[in-house]
RNA sequence: GGGUUGUUAGCUCAGCUGGUAGAGCAGCGGACUCUUAAUCCGUAGGUCGACAGUUCGAAUCUGUCACAGCCCA
């Protein structure tokens, strides 16, 4: 690939309406400074109704209350002596009223010419008009930034889903959903952040860029390091890191922060895409199991008032206990008396029924793999209300503890809802010997051809040698939980930018 | 990667079985001192995603490509 798709130029789209505001701006850059930056804004629209809405309208203009108020002008709306408008700042929306009486024809005259979109910083009194709109009667108006660019229409908005999402600012301008979405997803890491912090946790940042990409089984991208000469991984995964943590003391660790995993793009999955994952020693599972339920309670209250989340058509209650099912379990619940014990126990069986469905089968896979296969084919769809897949197969689980009875499976779990996977967690392997030969049967694979395999980390065993506690650790996906709790179809509505193909 | 739907004015959208482009908003000019997507009158604005093909004639039919949405892997 060559630099030449990149922008370097301007984009050539100018219009006749570009035009004429760009003439408007050469106006005023003869007037003075185009682009002043001295008003002294002192309130936000969302305090002034929250203070003033309820007083009666004589009242409030008995106070004289002054106000300075900045924003962007989204309505604007004139009427030969008086004209109102709607300004719209980071709180919310209030409306303008300026006259030729109070504000005076000079200052009227030259609103008249202002557009929508450009930002403008008004000084007056409050008022309330016949109809009870808190209102600012302006004395004073300047215009702080003009806009060349016209918004998207004024009642629809912006409909274009690609524009929505490569222009994110103009659907932030124009809809209050999208500036919803994103301060809950602000508030939902706010209170997940809270919660481990206020449980003793420490926040720890760890290396986005790898020499072994590790922790996960995926595909990363790769990089270079000039200086150094080295080939870099962006990291699919911080566990590794952060369980050297807990070796050096740290007991309880978090870190909420960036994944790139180098696969494609739907309306789950983004190749950056942000997880927590939080460690905690002398835990196991099971206790993760609980601390996740109580956290995305508590999330849920924090962001929604309660634990009832509607999702697109489906009612998801957080406040009941969580299903806890093995895989064969699921299968059973979900599908009464279609396999039997025996059935999902037989090797031959299971290969032939996922053939049948033209499920995707390693030939290596032990008979967990197989149920696990099964169970992704027929149930996981259904796991509509939150429900905890336990003791994973130890053949696709390289990093979690076994099972002391049961070596083939392990203490892990994972968290379904709405058919998909939202959180995954296990007690750790804290045997450096048994966490080496798991290294080895991944190297194994991957020369057997499993591109997602996992590499050996020697460094990781060597801090296993200085001894993990037990410990007990979780990933959940950020972007997933935002979905959830903002009942968003697609990762891209939860996501600022969403990676897009270049622009043609 | 496969299937499917879409791409028309700055924005939101019409445009029939093929006859050469329309509305609303935004803009510009005018009227209007309590509007709420203000209203009323007038006016300007387009390589119909790109490239081929069929045809006397293509926004419309066909193909390829680009981008996007949805579904599937």
């Amino acid at each position: 690939m060559t630099n030449e798709n990149q922008q370097t130029t301007p984009l050539q789209d100018e219009n006749q309406l570009i035009a004429e505001r760009r003439e408007k701006l050469s106006k005023l850059r003869e007037q003075g400074v185009a682009f002043p930056n001295d008003f002294d804004r002192k309130d936000m629209a969302g305090d002034l109704h929250a203070t003033h809405d309820a007083k009666e309208k004589e009242a409030l203009e008995a106070d004289k209350v002054e106000v300075a108020i900045a924003g962007r002008m989204m309505l604007k709306r004139v009427m030969g002596k008086a004209s109102f408008a709607t300004i719209q700042d980071m709180s919310g929306r209030i409306q303008l009223y300026i006259s030729n009486d109070i504000a005076g024809m000079e200052t009227h005259d030259a609103f008249k010419h202002w557009d929508m979109g450009d930002i403008i910083g008004a000084r007056g009194t409050l008022f309330k008009t016949k109809t009870g709109e808190l209102t600012v009667q302006v004395s004073e108006l300047k215009l702080l930034t003009k806009s060349l660019r016209p918004l998207p229409e004024k009642f629809h908005g912006l409909t274009d889903q690609e524009q929505k999402y490569r222009q994110r600012y103009l659907g932030l301008i124009t809809s209050e959903e999208t500036r919803n979405t994103f301060m809950a997803r602000s508030k939902i890491i706010q209170t997940i952040r809270d919660f481990l912090v206020e449980r003793g946790y420490l926040e720890v940042e760890t290396p986005m860029m790898h020499p072994i990409p590790g922790g996960a089984s995926a595909k990363p991208f790769t990089t270079h390091h000039n200086a150094l000469d080295m080939e870099l991984f962006l990291r699919i995964a911080p566990e590794l890191y952060l369980k050297r943590l807990v070796v050096g003391g740290f007991e309880k660790v978090f870190e909420i922060n960036r994944n790139f995993r180098n696969e494609g793009l739907s309306t789950r999955h983004n190749p950056e895409f942000t997880m927590i994952e939080f460690y905690e020693a002398y835990r196991d599972y099971r206790y993760m199991m609980d601390l996740t339920e109580e956290m995305f309670r508590e999330t849920a209250k924090a962001v929604l008032g309660h634990a009832v989340v509607q999702y697109q058509g489906h009612t998801i209650n957080l406040a009941q206990p969580f299903d806890r099912l093995t895989i064969t379990q699921a299968i059973h619940k979900y599908h009464p008396k279609r396999y039997s014990d025996e059935q999902l126990g037989d090797r031959v069986f299971l290969k032939a029924e996922l053939e049948k469905m033209g499920g995707n089968q390693h030939p290596t896979d032990g008979i967990g793999g197989l149920q696990l296969a099964l169970f992704e084919e027929t149930t996981e769809q259904l796991l509509i209300q939150p429900t905890f897949i336990i003791d994973y197969p130890a053949e696709v689980s390289p990093l979690a503890r076994s099972n002391d009875a049961n070596p083939g499976i392990t203490e892990r779990f994972e968290l379904f809802i709405v058919g998909r996977e939202i959180a995954n967690g296990f007690s750790e392997l804290n045997d450096p010997e048994d966490q080496s030969d798991r290294f080895m049967a991944q190297v194994r694979q991957k020369e057997a051809g499993d591109a997602e395999a996992m590499h050996y980390d020697a460094d990781y065993i060597r801090a296993l040698e200085f001894g993990l506690p037990p410990t007990a650790g979780e990933g959940i996906g950020i972007d997933r939980l935002v979905m959830l709790l903002t009942d968003s179809p697609s990762i891209r509505d939860v996501i600022l930018f969403p990676q897009m193909r270049l622009e043609d």
